[in-house]
DNA sequence: CGACACATGTAACACGTTACATGATTTG
DNA sequence: CAAATCATGTAACGTGTTACATGTGTCG
């Protein structure tokens, strides 16, 4: 739904076409998201077939605008005003990742957060230097601004996931002995079972 | 991509049974990603689809069962040995919405950083209290070490995105100044470019 | 002239997700 | 017996995404 209401948005400051849109909303976003321009056309019919936005009309040179509905505006306000659900937040692939080779003795775990820190923490270097040069000229537009954002939640993000892998790397090493050699096949897998019983299937 | 793997993996050790394996499913992740079960037979179809998996006959219980195969095995081991990538992340959907609150002034942009810091901040410590009780039992088996990294990531994640958002506030109002009142309506929008030029459509 | 950006779309597919149908078995 | 859990599926929809077709205008 991020695509949606972003075109939605940018629609809230007035009429646009589709071409225009991928431009505003890749610089409002910085080059971090690029956006395929047929998806700009996917979504226009889409928000069109859902009544919030409707064509209006031409351009002087003859683009097809599109112009917010008062529905529109309203999906917006609310969207603005309803926070991001972070209590049920999509599937994290890395973390299911880890959580599934946390269960297969066979993974060389350490060696998968390992690749994926080298990882992430290039990727936090590049938008570092990204941020770096965005300062550097000073953001003085709103879509400057609006970039610097972006990329500093990247930042963020990418800072701390470095440190949940240091972090499961650590409690890793630290329970190693505690588990480790049990458990290690699958046929007695749910033998033991304490408090999570109630989320095995029973074996008759 | 999450699922599907994550089913791979779970089928690596040994043929299951498609309601076994969004138990076993959920057992790892704690109850953080609910899975439904409709979903496990669909992404069984399109794993079958595509030769990862394939129908292994039946339980002594009669339960339908699927195998890993080998390419399947490659895919996994694939898998757990590429990093996810954090260089073209999925896109942000509160990042898209400051991103886009920054860039229409009629929006209270410190509003929506509050509600949503009220909410990040609420999952935080949700999550904090689970992990409290995760610990205070001792991760014993796999499936509980393997949930409280999950919680742990989800508290790491939320407790940047709550740094982020406090951030967020402060650059603005360092910054609200220099920009606030320029550019206020649609028309003028791209009259001034200085580096964002290359990303605006042209006007004629 | 040829390449490239501008501009508008359509078709097709992938994955995630929910709702529904259906029945066996267990348990209070 | 009724409700809940176990168990297997199907149908349908939504968003995101890519590939393709097509044409205009511009610039070196």
């Amino acid at each position: 739904m991020s695509i949606r209401h972003g075109l939605l948005a940018l629609l809230d400051r007035g009429p646009r076409y589709g071409y225009q849109l991928r431009t505003e909303f890749e610089s409002r976003t910085g080059a971090t998201w690029p956006l395929n321009v047929g998806q700009v056309y996917t979504t226009l019919a889409r928000l069109e077939r859902d009544s919030l936005v409707v064509p209006a009309g031409e351009d002087d040179s003859g683009h097809a605008l599109y112009a917010i509905t008062d529905k529109g505006r309203t999906e917006l306000r609310e969207w603005f005003a309803r926070p991001v659900d972070r209590k049920s937040p999509p599937r994290d692939e890395l973390a299911i990742k880890l959580a599934m080779a946390v269960g297969s003795p066979e993974v060389d775990i350490r060696a998968v957060i390992q690749a994926q820190r080298l990882h992430t923490i290039r990727a936090m270097q590049d938008y570092t230097r990204l941020k770096a040069q965005a300062i550097e000229t000073g953001p003085t537009t709103r879509d400057e601004v609006a970039w610097l954002l972006v990329l500093e939640q990247l930042i963020f993000s990418a800072e701390a996931e470095a440190r949940w892998l240091d972090h499961c790397e650590a409690r890793l090493v630290r329970l190693a002995e505690s588990i480790g050699q049990a458990d290690d096949d699958a046929p007695k897998r749910q033998a033991d079972s304490t408090d999570s019983a109630t989320h095995r299937p029973a074996r008759r």
